[in-house]
DNA sequence: ACCTTTTTGGCATAATATGCCGAAATCCTA
DNA sequence: TAGGATTTCGGCATATTATGCCAAAAAGGT
């Protein structure tokens, strides 16, 4: 991972369908050592994957929520049960482990607060051992970029 | 936006950089109409862009924290400046307003828990008119994906 | 300074995207 | 439900792009 690795995953966060020869370009790079590189970053894992920013509010998901979660007990068992249910569940776009208060952060998607309320009462709860939930809700987005700040 | 829109985007949150004619085959159209479609979730503002989701720590950012921020008062001075000051900062990925306790909520990548320090000293507080700032970093995520539920 | 290893650039071929056309399907109205 | 208008579709020709290979240049070590 050197500065030219950075450089084409920072052009590619800005535009992840550019063509190579593009991408080639905007890095100082001829076509074939540029893709060859991109392979390399998939290859290893520094690249996960590609995707698309899709308006959730066109698509019919007008409701974000940012909810955090604790759990009753922090045995094994309840934390594994935990998270193999989360991970199932299409509306939880991420569920991150955070240090302080709370024990999880989730951001859900749903189509509207009775969606929600069916999401917190029928999928959340019934996974068991929890001891708290707070939901926000998101009404409004300053801002959302996927580039990483430059480095070197 | 119908059903077909739907699955497009959905396939494409699964990898955004799969070609039209593996696209059309995934949703039962052929080439033509299925990239004509794509354009048009573009032109309309449903598909906002195509980003990479890389490894932030194999380039070189391995912390990750969210950042809840309240405001000393809420007049609209101090709102424009914090959130025209933040979208500023590269090191900023999201910064979302909330319903609750805390005003916004931001997701902020560093190198190191000094730059985060840096962070906070030298490009948050200097801001002003903050009243509070509660950071929790991430220390795992148990799922992360850009795939929304399906609907209909 | 020499040799080894890695990375690069160019080229030929295969795969893909794009724009335009007529045909099929859908929708609205009577 | 029949007719006509509108939308969406599929196929084809052309232009653009990706891929794999080889020699040349650059980088690194002794």
């Amino acid at each position: 991972m050197d500065r030219k690795d950075r450089q084409i995953i920072r052009a590619l966060q800005r535009n992840g369908r550019m063509t190579n020869q593009d991408l080639a370009e905007s890095v100082n790079l001829s076509p074939s050592p540029c893709l060859r590189r991109l392979r390399n970053l998939e290859a290893s894992g520094a690249i996960r994957g590609f995707t698309v920013d899709a308006d959730p509010v066109a698509y019919g998901l007008p409701i974000t929520a940012f909810v955090q979660v604790r759990l009753e007990r922090h045995n094994e068992e309840t934390v594994r049960q935990f998270e193999q249910r989360v991970t199932c569940l299409d509306e939880v776009q991420e569920c991150h482990m955070l240090t302080g208060g709370t024990d999880y952060l989730l951001r859900v998607v749903v189509a509207g607060l009775d969606a929600y309320e069916d999401f917190i009462r029928n999928r959340i709860h019934p996974i068991g051992g929890i001891g708290s939930i707070d939901t926000s809700f998101v009404y409004g987005t300053v801002k959302k970029t996927g580039v990483y700040p430059m480095i070197g």
